[in-house]
DNA sequence: AACGGGATGGTT
DNA sequence: ACCATCCCGTTG
């Protein structure tokens, strides 16, 4: 299972959302291996996306967005964390949001961080996924395409065929509505209403 | 120091 | 539809 060549990241953003669907996320934190396979991505564009964090402030927390493609974007919400990846050109200030994962490996930690046993419900929502892989905003900086890192991505064990379902970004009142949302089609560990996940 | 708004998620 | 919860950027 190799790990994705930093190339791949520096394409628009809209692309690598749509790249990274069938991909695997891989954690090692806490001496605890567990994977699963990205299936729901969304955009924050670089420019003229006024819900992307970084077009709208260069701070300490947004400060990552702008360095290298393959860096790992954890932000606090709602007593939560989001984990993104950023996307591009140095400097550009945009990333791809993970909002899903079908579970791979290490089931069992997962549950027992999210003191959960559904599986249907370990990895589906980015608050969830990033409690279930023992992420917080301390993985903030890292860099997801070094073989070392203890939370980086890899080309599957096998590729497998699917369709990309769009839709508008979940959550997202203050952009308009452009399709920014990408799913694997019909994969049952997506988040969001059917009416949503139904829409192409 | 105080305030308010989320790229959430679980409950009513 | 409601709201618990908490971090962070803004304002005073």
């Amino acid at each position: 299972m190799h790990h994705i060549p930093r190339n791949k990241l520096k394409q628009s953003t809209e692309e690598v959302a749509k790249f990274l669907l069938g991909k695997i996320l891989r954690s090692d934190l806490g001496k605890k291996s567990v994977s699963g396979r990205i299936v729901e991505t969304e955009a924050y564009l670089p420019s003229r996306d006024s819900a992307c964090h970084a077009n709208k402030y260069r701070t300490r927390r947004t400060e990552v967005m702008f360095g290298e493609a393959g860096t790992a974007y954890v932000y606090p919400i709602h007593a939560k964390h989001c984990f993104n990846i950023v996307t591009e050109q140095l400097g550009k200030g945009c990333a791809v949001l993970i909002r899903a994962l079908e579970p791979i490996t290490g089931i069992e930690t997962m549950q027992a961080r999210r003191n959960l046993d559904d599986i249907k419900r370990l990895t589906t929502g980015p608050g969830c996924l990033c409690q279930a892989l023992g992420i917080d905003k301390n993985q903030t900086g890292i860099d997801l395409c070094d073989e070392q890192s203890p939370v980086r991505i890899c080309d599957p064990a096998e590729e497998l065929e699917f369709q990309i379902g769009t839709s508008v970004r979940i959550g997202v009142t203050s952009a308009k509505k452009r399709k920014l949302r990408f799913f694997v089609l019909g994969n049952s560990f997506v988040s969001g209403s059917k009416k949503l996940n139904t829409a192409s």
